[in-house]
DNA sequence: TATGAATGAGTATTCATTCAT
DNA sequence: CATGAATGAATACTCATTCAT
């Protein structure tokens, strides 16, 4: 296999990554991306569609990555449900701390995904989720978490305050440390407000 | 001396909402906003600054009237804690539901709100989530909750997850029932995943 | 004859004058210039066909008041055709050292002025030139200047070169003082600058 | 690679002095002088910053061509200061009579450069005047000129009148001959009007 | 593949002027 | 005469995308 000598594509994604994050997806600029990534403005143009194309492109690797090492969670037997859904959440904040920059693009440019894309955003987002909703169906049917609880609504619910809760962190780090962000999240997740 | 007929701001606010629900605050052109207001172009700048300053105004008057009625929950000593977050929810729930618009623009735009206002975007939505708190405290103080929860957490918690339920039901209303989603929302807050 | 509480066409007019020489005449915006004068914006329009009519009639009153003035001294037969010239230049050094925002009205805005009243910008700047030809026809006459000097060739060069100074005296009052100036203009109209 | 044909910079410099003469700075309009050089009106940006850039650019190349062919005249040790003048005013004249639109453009915004560049409006055209006043200083040591006259006065006076002599003659260049004036003018500045 | 010069559609904002009162 | 809210035409500049080389 011939190795490519420059990955060009993975320059103008991690190009993308940074600008994106720096700037917000609207007033990053197709020429500086290329810029930064070393190559020519229209050679963005031979590795994605338009510019839409390389914000989706960043969500699927991100949540193809993510998905996989989720798998490796969910496929151990030897975890409990709620242990799965430790471990999952510990995916989604490990990634997010290594990976500061997607994680500032991640939370402030989901709308514009969800413009793009028509809310149906990425292929392994929709299949981590998948595979998320089947550690809760575990859950209930092993009667460890309620049973009342709608598969849907609950996706819904712990995305909406994951990102809210990244998204503060992404811009003041300094105010809320992550650990105890993320030790609070499972608390609540698990056990809600009240005693 | 030509007077102000009927109530321009509030026409030009109405048709705003409503054009930044359908195409998004980026797409929305002011010389189509003060069409389906009713007034010229140049009328809207009588009323706003800019652009932005619709979106600010359109936040401001959204967070005071839904703060408004927050206090006469919070006021109401017959109400325990729990009881208040319960109305608490059923306002904000309420509220969107009456205007779907507004609850498209809000969950839709507040990445802008938070470009255009760095951040602090409304007086009222402090205000709102600081009479929260105070709910949250005093549920605290009585033994009722849980008195490892920290309050910012908390905070971003809860507003993420509604926000991301609302948009949800915003997308696709048939899908899931608003009131579904309320109840759903209010037992994850409350007793959590696990049984 | 009932006069006027306050004469607004005149407030109107310095307002204008003051104003038009601060920012120049296309940023000066009526709005400004109404409230300066103490009127309401529409008002101007009751004294003033439109903006470019406000500048008319600045030239206007100003020539009017020089050619009056230039009556007085042309008519005067105890004067020589050069004593008269040299009143000429002092009235007008003189009125513009009285009025420093009409000489930067004067010398920025001629070219709007040409463009607005197709270069017969006053009926008084003309007469005021008129009179001026007959003193130099008159000392051509006597002998006393050189006969073979085109008139409108001598206008255009004279009002050329006294604008100029003006102007720059007007830009930088402290670096050449206006009686130097005027001192030199003269000699060189008299005599060039050949010994 | 797309390279440059011909020279777009020169069309469009062509085409502004044209534009700019014909309607004047303000109401030329960009996409007017793009269509005119057969660019795109976003060409133009490529070349220039901005609009009042074009403008700059046609007073500098303007200058930097008169300031070299002076350079030629001042350098040559035969000829006395006055025929140096004389040579002077005969550049001047020649570059605007084969170039009337430029003359235009000239005389019409020169307001326009003073505001766009802070009345150093470009380098070449102070060298120009340092070098001429050279020749005046020149002519002053030689005794052949008057040692009372202040070198910034006269190169205001000169300037002034000559520009206000050249706007009248491309007003109408049939009502004045060019060569008249220029004589004419040469004889007011050499000996003034009295005989 | 790679380049980067060239394209041209798209829009917020201003402000002279009007006119209902 | 006086007001000032309302009007709406008008335009420089950006930048995603293309395409000749």
């Amino acid at each position: 296999m011939r190795v490519k000598e420059g990955n060009k594509e993975k320059d103008i994604v991690e190009a993308a990554v940074d600008i994106f994050a720096k700037h917000g997806f609207h007033k990053a600029k197709i020429s500086q991306i290329a810029e930064q990534a070393g190559v020519a403005t229209g050679s963005v143009y031979l590795y994605f569609k338009n510019k839409d194309d390389i914000l989706i492109k960043i969500y699927n690797s991100l949540w193809e990555k993510l998905y996989n090492e989720l798998l490796t969670v969910t496929r151990n037997e030897a975890l409990s449900p709620i242990e799965k859904i430790d471990a999952m959440i510990d995916l989604i904040f490990d990634m997010f701390t290594e990976n500061p920059s997607v994680t500032i693009v991640f939370v402030n440019e989901q709308e514009n995904m969800n413009r793009v894309s028509g809310d149906k955003y990425s292929l392994f987002y929709e299949k981590f989720l998948d595979e998320g909703e089947k550690v809760i169906k575990e859950g209930i049917s092993s009667g460890m978490f309620n049973k009342n609880i709608d598969l849907k609504i609950f996706r819904h619910f712990i995305f909406g305050s994951i990102r809210n809760l990244l998204h503060q962190w992404a811009i003041t780090p300094d105010k809320l440390p992550l650990n105890k962000i993320r030790h609070n999240f499972k608390f609540l997740i698990k056990h809600g407000i009240m005693k």
